[in-house]
Parts: structure tokens; sequence; C-alpha cells
DNA sequence: AATCTTTAAATTATAGATAATTCTGCGCTG
DNA sequence: CAGCGCAGAATTATCTATAATTTAAAGATT
């Protein structure tokens, strides 16, 4: 999205991965030649390397000390594990955020809500769903906490694109609302009940994947 | 501690500067010049940078695009924060251990939280409650929930020990003992309130710090 | 005297080149 | 025929060198 001019190399090259392994366009366990890479983005292979760390920082990809770097695969206990995570962690950030949550923030929520039950296509949708969460969590200020929280996003996000990649139908995202009506009642510890089971959905999920979600061993 | 012969150069210089802002060696705000510390461990500037990136991720450094790294500053919200965020995990991490705890893993965490007891410095005791903290919670087989606890648990290490350099005295943990006492009753939601409350007593106790919490600005 | 501009020094970021390690395929041996 | 071991190729990790950016400091201007 925002391809920020002013990042260093490293950066611009470890987002373009980050969405090509969230997109799926890279495949879990494929191998991620560092010079095949820089030769692509017209760089040396410094900044490449750079990138990686990154990637491994964020569990997108997994490294092996003289043997390269390859796209993490997920099971579905990863999957689970995250979702879990996921759940203490925006509990947490809801509980911090609640009171100094506005109307003008709910309603923004509200609006991006009804995009996501538009949405064509699991993408647009995944994208409203990650805007949702972070309107309502960030007041919290927690910017450590918040990070967590996105990087377990976006791992939660490359499962979701890997289940439905082709077939897929909006659902009305009933969840979301009853947070918002429980927000705007007060009601803090329900709204955060509600999201609590309602970010595990994701992972009780099967759907069916159409891409193997297991590693194959070469 | 273990240093590991086959790892990567970047990996060693990574470890090596962790120890040393943890123990506060290095203080919050101070500049790594990446040339420096490259001559100082004999190679090139280029592992440095990886090592940099690594440290990074853990927070325990800041990084300014075309302005160097330096050490992360914590402010007392920020060791809250991460107080918080120990708790909802590590919370998590038990429920999850609990039905995979063994008589032998109690007993083990037993005599540890023993020699934390009699430990004479910080540092000792540190090591001890991190020990107790991993045996635990390390049944529940959740790599990535472990691996996010423990950068969180060197995060409160770093106010531990900037906190209490000189004047210590070891006490009694009562925490400890309490969580084993409900975990060997199996009362895990007992063990898991204990715990809860015992990981954000780093965060309460201001503890007059004798080096300046706050970064200062050059 | 104070501020803005310009210039120099220091430091970061990247490129190109070298050394070391792992993977692959083939041949040899049992 | 299976297994072990040895080149050769490919790839990773590191080093040296170069380019670009920022910090600072000195000089000029108002």
């Amino acid at each position: 999205m925002t391809t920020a001019k002013d990042d260093t190399i490293a950066v611009r090259i470890s987002k373009v991965l980050a969405e090509r392994i969230i997109a799926g366009a890279l495949e879990p366990g494929s191998r991620l030649g560092q010079d095949h890479i820089a030769e692509e983005f017209g760089t040396s292979h410094v900044p490449v390397r750079e990138a990686f760390r990154r990637l491994e920082a964020q569990g997108l990809v997994v490294s092996e000390p003289r043997r390269g770097v390859r796209v993490a695969s997920f099971s579905l206990d990863e999957v689970r594990e995250v979702a879990e995570m996921r759940a203490a962690l925006e509990v947490l950030a809801l509980r911090h955020a609640a009171p100094h949550l506005t109307k003008a923030i709910l309603d923004q929520a509200e609006a991006v809500n009804r995009a996501g039950d538009k949405a064509g296509d699991v993408q647009a949708w995944e994208e409203a769903n990650l805007l949702f969460h972070r309107l309502i969590l960030k007041p919290c200020a927690m910017p450590r906490l918040l990070k967590a929280i996105d990087d377990l996003h976006t791992a939660s996000a490359r499962f979701l694109l890997a289940g439905w990649r082709s077939e897929w139908e909006a659902p009305t995202d009933r969840d979301h609302r009853a947070i918002l009506d429980a927000l705007r009642a007060g009601q803090v510890d329900a709204a955060a009940t509600v999201l609590a089971r309602h970010v595990q959905w994701v992972g009780k999920k099967p759907g069916k994947p159409s891409v193997p979600v297991l590693a194959k061993r070469a």
C-alpha cells in the first residue's frame, strides 16, 4: 500500500515479501534465495538479508544458519496457538482502550464493518477486519502490545487467505456488531468475551484449505 | 551462557549485546555505532547490522532509518505494559501447560525456587526466576507463545536489574510457592490468578532505580 | 550578536568481490 | 544392488570498498 519512499531498501523488500507470503503467492516451505531476490529488486543481497531478519521476527519465514530461509509453514496447531494469543492480547488491549473510546471512533468502526460486509473477495474483507480491530484497540496506547497484535493478525490472515482462495461469500459480521453494541452500552466485559470468541473463530473453522497447510519436505 | 560455536556471527554479536543491554552495561538512549562494534568483535559491520535487526525485534534497541540505532529506553508505562502482556500470556500458557505438568517437573521447579531464595545478587535471582517460569510453562507446547513470553521476560529483567543494581536482599518467593501448591492441588484457576498478580509485581514496585529510567535527549 | 548557509567530517547504507559451507550427482566399493 | 564417499556446482556468509545521508561547525549575511 504505502510504499514509503524514505524507507530503507531492506524495509521495502521485507514489505513486498510479507505481502506475497500473506497473499499466498509464496507457498509455505519454499526457499527464498537471496541472490535471486536481490536480482529481482535490482539490489545487492545485503539489504535482502536484513529483510529476512525482519520477516523472521514476524514469524513469516524460518531461517536455518547456513541453509537459507524458507517461508514458514503453519500447522493447524500453530493457527490455534496464534488465535489464542490474539484472544488474550486483544482482550487486554480492549480493556485498556474501552475508557478512551469516543462515539466518533465507534461510528467509524461501524462504517468499516459495513464496508467489510460488502467486500467482494477475502482480501478486501480481511483488510476491513484488520481496520476494525485496529480502530477499537488503538486507544489503549500500548505500542508494544499493538505491534504484537498486528503481527499475530498477519499470521491469521495468512491462514485465512490460504483457506478461502477462490470460493468466498462475505459473511455479515455479527460479532463485530455485538462488540460495538456492548461497547456503546458500556459493557466492557461482554465486549471482551465476544472479542475473545470472535478471534478464535478463525482457528476453529478448518475451512478445507485449497492449498496444503502442512509443509512438505522438499 | 551457551556461546554456540556453530551460530552465525550476527547471532553471536546479538547475544552479547543483548546481555550487555539487559545487564545495564549499555545505558538506555546510548548510540550503538556499527563500526565501533564491528571493530570490537573483529568483524565487518555487515553482520553487526543483522544483529541490530534481531535486537530491534526483541525491543532492546530502536533504529531510526539513517540515524543509527540506540539502546531502547523504557518508561514506567512501558514496564507496566510489558508486565500486563506477560500476565496475559503466561496465564494462557499455564492453562495449557497444567494438564501436562508432572510431579517431576513441579519438584524441579521447587528446587529452582529454593535456589532463587538463596541467591546473593539480583542477577542470580533473576536467572532462577526465569528458570522457574520456563519450567512450568514449557509443557504448553506452544513455541510461538513461549518465545513471546521469553522476550517480554528479558524486557522485565532489564528493568529489574536497572532498579536494584547494588542494594539487594533475596526475598523468599511466596508467590512461586503458592503457584506450586495450587498446581499440586489441581487448582489451575488459583494458580493462574497468583501468576497474573505475581508477574505484575515488577511493574508495581517502582524500586527507586539507581539508573535514570527515562531516556534523555542527548 | 544572532541566524542562515555552506562546507567538512563522521556515520550509515549499499554494492561488488571473496571465502566457506552445503547440496547434488556420479562413481566406487562391499 | 545398496551404501559410502568424493568432486563440482550452487548458495550462503562475510569482507572490503563506494556512495549517500546526516551531524557539526565554521563563515557569511542581515
